[in-house]
DNA sequence: GTATAACATCGAACCGGTTCGAATTGAACT
DNA sequence: AGTTCAATTCGAACCGGTTCGATGTTATAC
């Protein structure tokens, strides 16, 4: 005799109403009259009733569940960011009543035979891509109709809603810092430069230096490296303290990770961080806060990242058309020794 | 025109076999000819056919996904150790073809509401319970006739299989460091007891000082603090240096924040580390990289124990039945500077 | 040549919900 | 009293697979 568990028609049966009534009440709908509506919730909760997932999902198309893509690379990186991301979607998804499917997927999307199971199999209501992806795996997303959010990328082509770091504002805030420590020869150094987002830190550093009436000199802005590694950064730093035209006083990263770089070969070439060069980055990653000076940076939140494009899907699910918005998350300037600071102050600009 | 995606239904007319037929390809079931195997695959390719999973889930009784259980303060530790954990299980888990549905629930398991939703939904096939928990939460899903696996922890009157720490082994390395480098005064801090990997710990701790000869004296055998944190060790650390009997030259302590926390004690002290007294952790959390000196510690394979648990889980829901193992993950001694190794080295042992 | 077994395929019930048009009821309106 | 309409409730089809007993076919044994 193993107590099979009650089903929708054990409820029915045993208030004496239609199975339809209680799939009525079960779902919250209008229409019922609160005097049914109290017996059902009794019976259900005499009977422990719970309605099972897959029976609910086959009949009403839904799954419960949205999808989190990450790429291989990003997933495997040593640094949390793309993790704590993950983590703080996870948190507001279970929030709604959603669990989150993880999966990666090459970053190239070269064979078609790795699409996520999940597609495939249906099951998910959205989608979260996480990270600078191939447009492929978007497109895949669009053309089986479901609504997508990104997070730190933007593919201005596609109409699809995006996350993003305010990363104008960190870089302003960032130049805002070195100007007021008195720098007024201040170097760029960057690399991926069709990132969306290395993109509006450079643009936001230009703005900065241009409020600031600084000239943006050519031969200390070193943007070329194809990626924004900690070996490009310490390339691009070796490339601007070459130059004979006069130094720069000090350094704006556009990650931690070319900020480290930069750090390495200013030790190679005992220029005194922050005595002789002045250094931001942008992110606050963990490593930053290991190096020697400390990084002073542009914080990001990244769970907080993560937990908003939750919040969008779940929005975009439920209206179940499909809008476009953009949202923007904020960003904090950290200081630490790397530019001079003294101590550890965080300023937090906009909410 | 909605271009209606293609059913198990669509095949079968396609192919001009049986819907059943279609399923037991599908499911690679014997007592399929070759000749029709081969024409239902080139249809379903043809057809981009591919099952739905909440249909093939209400059908068959099964999610394709297990559950992944945490406590709410582990989950929301900054140290990243369960989350290490979990993205073990994540990966492993999705080499199985599963998907993992992550929740957290309060320590106590006071509220019988905050059950997990995917259980009360029928949502896993299996249970992966990580840290220390309330044996109420295991019973609770061994009560549902799920599979379940727990990760560094044991509850001997409960049939469960586990996936543990090599505690035993690592407190052995530990001592074998210390006594390599001619320590024969050796003492212990450790807190929360009544937890099997702390009190693993201290049985290899002692079994090792036997081995080698050395006393185990009382007053250098800190055990009583409730907790394992970073102030616990600090406390125990306060206690063992006031007694008047001579002191240790070297603390082993259960695990690394209450190493830390003992560091913090011994600068307050003036004692110097590894100078005057060596120490060495346990778990090799991020932090033991950050304190000045660098922890030695007993490496934890995190994502190790993560995968582990889900090959165990995987293979109990293939089997069906409920056989309980229990395995042990293997540890790694690393040794920095506060043991007064002068250089980083990673020593293993055991596969 | 027939009984038997093994194999391949099929049909239909079933899993447990949702949904929508139809039926019922009672109040409001002519 | 007859008609209209909104509020409830119901019945049945449907979602897309799995599973198992039944059926037909062919090989093997006697």
């Amino acid at each position: 005799m193993a107590t099979r568990r009650p089903t929708i028609r054990d409820v029915a049966k045993k208030t004496g109403l239609s199975v339809s009534t209680i799939s009525l009440v079960l779902n919250e709908q209008e229409n019922v009259s609160d005097e049914t509506r109290r017996r059902v919730k009794k019976a259900i909760s005499e009977l422990k009733y719970h309605p099972r997932r897959s029976a609910r999902g086959l009949a009403s198309q839904t799954s419960g569940n949205i999808g989190f893509i990450l790429t291989e690379d990003h997933f495997l990186q040593a640094e949390p960011f793309y993790t704590k991301v993950f983590l703080g979607t996870e948190f507001e998804a279970r929030r709604h009543q959603y669990y989150v499917l993880l999966t990666t997927v090459d970053k190239g999307r070269k064979s078609n035979r790795d699409i996520p199971r999940f597609l495939l199999e249906h099951n998910v209501d959205g989608i979260i891509i996480a990270g600078r992806i191939s447009p492929g795996w978007i497109d895949e997303c669009l053309s089986r109709d479901l609504p997508v959010v990104l997070i730190d990328f933007e593919e201005p082509s596609r109409r699809v809603s995006t996350v993003m770091i305010d990363n104008r504002a960190g870089a302003l805030l960032a130049v805002d810092h070195l100007a007021s420590l008195g720098h007024a020869r201040i170097g760029l150094i960057a690399g991926d430069i069709g990132h969306p987002s290395i993109a509006e830190r450079i643009a936001g550093f230009a703005a900065g230096l241009k409020a600031h009436g600084i000239e943006m000199r050519p031969e200390w802005t070193i943007t070329d490296q194809p990626e924004t590694g900690i070996e490009n950064g310490a390339t691009a730093a070796r490339k601007l303290f070459s130059s004979v035209n006069g130094r720069p006083t000090a350094i704006f990263a556009a990650n931690d990770a070319m900020a480290i770089g930069c750090l390495q070969t200013l030790k190679e070439l005992k220029i005194a961080v922050p005595r002789d060069v002045a250094l931001v980055g942008f992110d606050d990653i963990e490593a930053g806060l290991h190096v020697e000076p400390r990084l002073t940076t542009i914080h990001v939140h990244k769970e907080e990242l993560g937990a908003i494009a939750a919040r969008r899907l779940v929005e975009l699910i439920a209206a179940g058309s499909p809008s476009v918005t953009r949202t923007t998350a904020a960003v904090d300037l950290v200081v630490r020794e790397s530019s001079g600071g003294p101590i550890t102050v965080t300023v937090s600009k906009r909410a």
